[in-house]
DNA sequence: TTTATTTCTTCACAAATGTGAATGCATAGC
DNA sequence: GCTATGCATTCACATTTGTGAAGAAATAAA
């Protein structure tokens, strides 16, 4: 089956029709290390599913500095946020996006349209359930991320790195955590060595 | 009309029936200043639409330090997010809230039950739409926020509240001010100073 | 108006984080 | 095994922001 489908599976129960129709319009891709999957400035127009490799979206300052928004793989530790190569901001409201998608690992992925996902919620109560509950918790992951951004120290939000998501550090380079950290490598090389020692 | 309901219908068309079975279902509220309208640990079962007066929602660290997270009012000015004393996070999970709400001026609400909302929902597709609508708005919010938190400096936090919502200053306290933009009262004035003075 | 209370600002100093340079370490390619 | 490259760490110093105390200004109370 289609791993998007196994994935959404998770989240509703799907007839087989539906899971048929579904699986005609999604679109498996693949992306090399380093390409582009979407464009600072350009309007995100699928859901992009991640079914192997590693990618990561990140937002350009005006000084040139980048910060990494979210880091994306998928294996048994993944979080939901973590699948998805998408800005729901832009998605939502056509807009252009402030995110860059860049692949760090060859990635396979599935795309979904807008335009065939209006479509098919228009034809289905249940499936805008589903888009309603993703929306749902897309909005509880960056709830918690301006929280943690707001309410603690950079030594805070690594040991609740630490705690949360330690995976994340045998996963992708330390600067790329750093930057999602926001913080300088550092800086976090620092951190690193203070709580070592305590 | 209902206040809540002339808010709604900027968002979308409601029949005449729609509009009485909503209004069947709000409840007008009042609270006096000091009041808590929401408590910190507690469930939110309500969307609180304010008519009038002003609040304030804010988390309380391990430290017992305040973080404002949003200010509430409700005229001109007013955003989307101004106008909903809620958390949406535990009112969409059902989870225990980090927020407390406090009112800071006598305050006048419309409250909406979660369980009201979702028969309703159940029943109108139109509805279930408009529910999706405003998570959407909500999202896009709180994504700017963590945005802003992530990417930009104090300084630049304060110019971009000072560019997209000046009227701030003149509604709430300055402390509250910086506590909503992250930093202690003394940094705020160092930074009106220096801003003053180039 | 006078006084009391709260908020805002200023200052000196402390703590956290950023920055650039130097060094060490690991890995990939030769 | 050697070398080149990129990454992580460490250090010294700069910058930003926090903190506590004091005084000024605004507001509320008397």
């Amino acid at each position: 089956m289609n791993p998007f489908v196994t994935f959404l599976k998770h989240y509703i129960d799907l007839t087989l029709m539906e899971i048929e129709s579904i699986e005609n319009i999604l679109e498996k891709k693949s992306f090399k290390a380093g390409e582009i999957v979407l464009k600072e400035k350009s309007i995100c127009k699928h859901i992009t599913f991640l079914v192997y490799g590693k990618a990561r979206s990140y937002f350009i300052n005006h000084e040139g500095q980048e910060f990494t928004w979210s880091l994306h793989f998928n294996d048994k530790d993944s979080k939901f946020e973590n699948y998805f190569l998408l800005d729901y901001n832009s998605f939502l409201s056509k807009s252009p996006t402030h995110l860059t998608i860049e692949v760090i690992e060859d990635i396979e992925v599935i795309m979904l349209s807008y335009e065939n996902l209006q479509n098919f919620m228009a034809t289905s109560l249940k499936i805008a359930t589903l888009n309603n509950r993703m929306s749902e918790i897309a909005y509880q992951n960056v709830h918690n991320r301006a929280f943690s951004l707001l309410t603690l120290t950079a030594k805070e939000r690594y040991l609740q790195l630490l705690k949360e998501e330690p995976y994340l550090l045998n996963k992708f380079k330390h600067y790329l955590i750093a930057s999602y950290l926001g913080i300088a490598p550092q800086s976090l090389s620092r951190l690193r060595n203070e709580i070592v020692k305590s």
